[in-house]
DNA sequence: TCAAACATTAGAGTAAGCTATAGGGTATTG
DNA sequence: CAATACCCTATAGCTTACTCTAATGTTTGA
C-alpha cells in the first residue's frame, strides 16, 4: 500500500508515464523499487521530486540544471544556500536576457507592421516586405 | 562579373555557405546558375534574398514561415497587404506570449531568490529549495 | 607547378525534451 | 474467462536550424 504505480504517478504530476521513465533514464528520478512483476513502484519522497522537477521545468530550468538543484537538495547538509543561489541568479539572468531580446524584436516588428495600411491593396508596396528587404 | 561564390555570399550575410545550401534544400532560395565546374552563381537578387532571411530570422519568424513571407514577396501582384500583415501579427502576438510567460517566470523566481540569504549557510534551510519542494 | 583555399555531394550528427512504436507481459472489471 | 487497461523494454522518431564529415574536384596565388 502506499505505492504508486507509473501511470498514477503521471496523473498526480500532471506528466505521462513515458516521460517519467526518460528522467530517470536522464537520472533525475532513482530507479524505483519494483513489484513482482516489474513494474515501478513509487513513494511519496518520488512524488515529491516529480513535482519539484515540474515545477523547476516551469520556471525554465533544463534538465542538467534541475539535476544540479537536485543533487544540491539531496546532500542539503554539505551544500550551501549560496550554491543554490548562484544557480537562481544565473537563470534570472538568462530570463531577463531572453526577454530583452524578445522585447526588441517586437518594438521593431510593430514598427514596421503599423506602418502597414493591410486590407486587399496589393503587396507591392507593402511596408513590411519592404521593411523585410531594405 | 558581378557573380558571387558561396563563400563570398556567407560572408556578406554573415551565414555559412552550409547554411545557404540548406536554405536552397529546404526552398528558401532558388537554386543558382552554376559554373562549368559546379560551383553555385550567386546574383544581386540572391544576395537580397539572403539579407531578407536574415533579418525575418532576427524577428523570430521560423524558416516555415519566411518561406511564406518569400512566397508573398514573389507573387506581389496577387497577393495582398493583408495577408502579410496578418503573418506579422501572428507572430508579434507569439512574441507577447513568450514575454508575458517569462515576466511570469521572472517574478516567480525573483521573489525565490530574493528571500534566500545565500552565503555559507547550509542549504538545509534554504528559501529557493524550500519554495521548490512545496 | 603545386599547395592552400575553396567548392561539390550525400549523409550523419547536434541540441533538448520528449513522444511513439513494436512486441511483449500483467492487472482489473464484468 | 475474456476484454480492456495498464505496464515493461528497447529503439526509433520528432522538431528546428543548422553543423559537420568524408571523399573528391577546382581555383588561385607565390
Amino acid at each position: 500500500m502506499g505505492y504508486l504505480k507509473i501511470g498514477e504517478l503521471a496523473q498526480k504530476t500532471e506528466t505521462s508515464a513515458e516521460t517519467l521513465r526518460y528522467y530517470e533514464s536522464e537520472g533525475l528520478l532513482p530507479a524505483p523499487r519494483r513489484s513482482d512483476s516489474g513494474y515501478r513502484l513509487y513513494t511519496e519522497p518520488d512524488l515529491g521530486r516529480v513535482l519539484f522537477i515540474r515545477r523547476a521545468r516551469a520556471m525554465d530550468f533544463s534538465l542538467k540544471e534541475i539535476g544540479q538543484l537536485l543533487s544540491l537538495q539531496v546532500e542539503k547538509e554539505s551544500s550551501t544556500c549560496g550554491e543554490v543561489k548562484l544557480l537562481a541568479e544565473h537563470k534570472l539572468a538568462a530570463i531577463d536576457e531572453k526577454i530583452i531580446e524578445l522585447e526588441k524584436m517586437k518594438t521593431a516588428l510593430k514598427k514596421i507592421t503599423e506602418a502597414c495600411a493591410g486590407g486587399q491593396a496589393s503587396a507591392v508596396h507593402c511596408t513590411i516586405l519592404n521593411a523585410l528587404e531594405a
